[in-house]
DNA sequence: GCCGTTTTCGGCCCGACTGTTTTCAGTCG
């Protein structure tokens, strides 16, 4: 039973018990604690094996320790199966609507007996929701709207795409007459691997000068919601985008309000609450005067705190380090002096060994690993042992012709279905740097994957696990890693991990990344890139190792290649 | 359902927007 199972149960059971009309603080409870699972690397099905005390994690009671019993230890919660037979799944898939929420979806399903969308869709087409007390024509007409985009699962964007977008329209109102200040703010401002909608926040004394603009924008096709402070629109690509403008001595009050976490926030406002003081999005207050609010750093310190960095607003460990006055200096683009992860045409990348060094030079790069793919990949044309070594020739050339820059020779190597190398171990012996990684049988049982990634780990010549799950953010989930014995075996080895850089990819993820951190493993982030342009996305792999609390030290490739090359095992 | 140097009971973040309700409930972030 994996962690995500059993968080997904206790959703499930806060949606059914919200529709009921249970206590609302009841069902956050559920809620809560779902999230809390999902953020645990440790499995928590061999936590409750070896009698671990599951109430020592935070929102886990007695009750809910209980309950985590019985889904891993029967494989299901009794409660949430009795619920599940008095209200059909379609029931829930209505919650997806936006605008609709348990209250509605309680009248529908109570009064009018509906049971799934199509048939909500039907009720609204025949005008019996306006019918329904509370009920008129435009939210039956919203939910005719709405109702389609629900049915084809609502998506979220990459970090990639959300960052590019929103990056197009603060440039652009940030420019118009009047408007101070524009940023990002929510998921994209904390570098979510992905986001549900977008946050724009902007300061201007005339709030409908950057709404005007935002509803012609060449990227919005149209607004949903208009207010005189907020607004809502709906850009070509189907993401939704909220703007917010306030005035400027707000403007560190609603940014620190509108990047969040929803959970963060709620941290924030209680130690607010505890010091007497009140937090929303204008400033901190006590009683009716305001005491701070223009700059994030003021919100903070207000409530007793230093500022802490975006990416480590999720209510994770950011409040204990905090108070502990060790927040860490979180790594950035300009710590990285080497990429260890590029492809050439000598198998699926774009551009040439000479081509790819040049364009690392001038990223400021100091050092890189060619690292292309081995024979199993035969779709990208991958290396066996004669091409690699005539390859790593290549290599040696160039790296005698092009100064400034140090290049690795190095080798994506798969590891087999059958947990055996793709390359022999003489030829491995040979490379610079070796990169050891799942392209094929990702589906494989636990078992079967574990064996593959220790046999990995436990090579004397591989350096580093790429890409570890083999997962593709919201496309395809990664193999069945049991993590934290692979990282121990890591950690036991003296092989590094990486998070892969890609916005696809991120992988580590952000919560694997911290419990790599926590072992002491090294942790590479990599570009993967495969063409000149490659280089682009080792942002994204900043923002997840930032996420994870990854210092510049915890970072293997902010070294200058000397330091790096001592912390390689074959060193 | 969780949580606790003021509490084992009584709290649990707070405001904007929409629609329908003539003063507010539901939803959302």
């Amino acid at each position: 039973m994996k962690n995500d199972q059993i968080a997904e149960c206790f959703e499930q059971l806060a949606d059914l018990l919200e529709i009921h009309g249970a206590n609302p603080f009841r069902v956050r409870a559920y809620r809560n604690a779902a999230r809390t699972i999902s953020a645990t690397a440790d499995s928590l099905s061999e936590l409750a094996a070896t009698g671990f005390d599951l109430t020592e994690l935070p929102g886990i009671g007695k009750d809910l320790a209980h309950q985590i019993q019985e889904i891993v230890s029967t494989g299901e919660h009794a409660q949430l199966e009795e619920l599940k037979t008095r209200i059909p799944a379609g029931v829930l898939d209505m919650l997806r609507i936006p605008g609709v929420g348990p209250k509605k979806v309680s009248v529908f399903f109570n009064e009018l007996h509906l049971t799934s969308l199509p048939e909500l869709k039907a009720a609204a087409e025949a005008g019996r929701l306006a019918e329904l007390r509370g009920f008129g024509r435009k939210t039956e007409q919203s939910i005719l709207q709405n109702i389609d985009a629900a049915t084809s699962a609502a998506s979220r964007i990459s970090i990639a795409e959300a960052m590019a977008a929103c990056d197009v329209i603060v440039s652009d109102l940030s420019r118009l007459p009047g408007v101070t200040q524009a940023v990002a703010a929510g998921s994209c401002r904390r570098r979510r691997e992905t986001c549900g909608d977008l946050d724009i926040l902007a300061t201007s004394d005339d709030p409908s000068v950057p709404m005007n603009s935002l509803a012609k924008h060449s990227l919005v096709k149209e607004v949903l919601q208009q207010g005189d402070t907020r607004q809502r629109v709906r850009l070509h690509s189907g993401v939704e985008m909220d703007l917010r403008v306030v005035p400027a001595e707000s403007f560190g009050a609603a940014l620190q309000y509108f990047t969040g976490s929803r959970e963060h926030n709620v941290v924030v406002r209680g130690r607010a609450k505890e010091l007497g003081l009140k937090v929303n999005e204008y400033g901190v207050f006590r009683g009716d005067l305001a005491i701070a609010g223009r700059t994030e750093e003021d919100v903070y310190a207000a409530v007793g705190l230093p500022w802490i960095a975006p990416e480590l607003r999720e209510n994770r460990r950011e409040f204990e380090w905090a108070d502990a006055g060790c927040l860490p200096e979180l790594v950035s683009l300009e710590d990285i002096q080497g990429d260890l992860h590029l492809h050439t045409t000598a198998s699926d990348g774009m551009a040439g060994i000479e081509e790819m060094a040049l364009a690392a030079k001038a990223r400021n790069l100091r050092y890189i690993a060619i690292t292309d793919h081995s024979k199993r990949v035969s779709m990208a044309n991958g290396l066996d042992s004669d091409r690699l070594r005539a390859h790593w020739d290549h290599i040696r050339e160039v790296r005698d012709r092009v100064s400034g820059i140090q290049i690795l020779c190095g080798i994506e190597c798969d590891i087999l279905e059958d947990a055996t190398l793709d390359l022999p171990d003489d030829v491995l012996a040979e490379a610079d740097w070796v990169i050891a990684v799942l392209h094929y049988g990702l589906r494989q049982p636990r078992a079967q994957i574990m064996k593959r990634l220790m046999c990995a780990v436990t090579n004397p010549h591989v350096d580093i696990i790429g890409h570890p799950t083999g997962r593709l953010v919201g496309r395809r989930e990664g193999a069945d890693v049991n993590m934290l014995e692979l990282l121990r075996a890591a950690a036991d080895n003296r092989v590094m991990m990486e998070i892969n850089a890609h916005p696809k990819r991120l992988d580590l993820d952000d919560i694997s990344a911290a419990a790599a951190k926590d072992l002491g493993i090294p942790i590479v982030i990599s570009t993967d890139s495969h063409s000149v342009t490659g280089f682009d996305v080792l942002q994204f792999g900043i923002g997840q190792a930032r996420r994870a609390g990854l210092t510049k030290d915890d970072v293997a490739n902010t070294k200058p290649l000397k330091e790096f090359l001592t912390l390689l095992k074959s060193d």
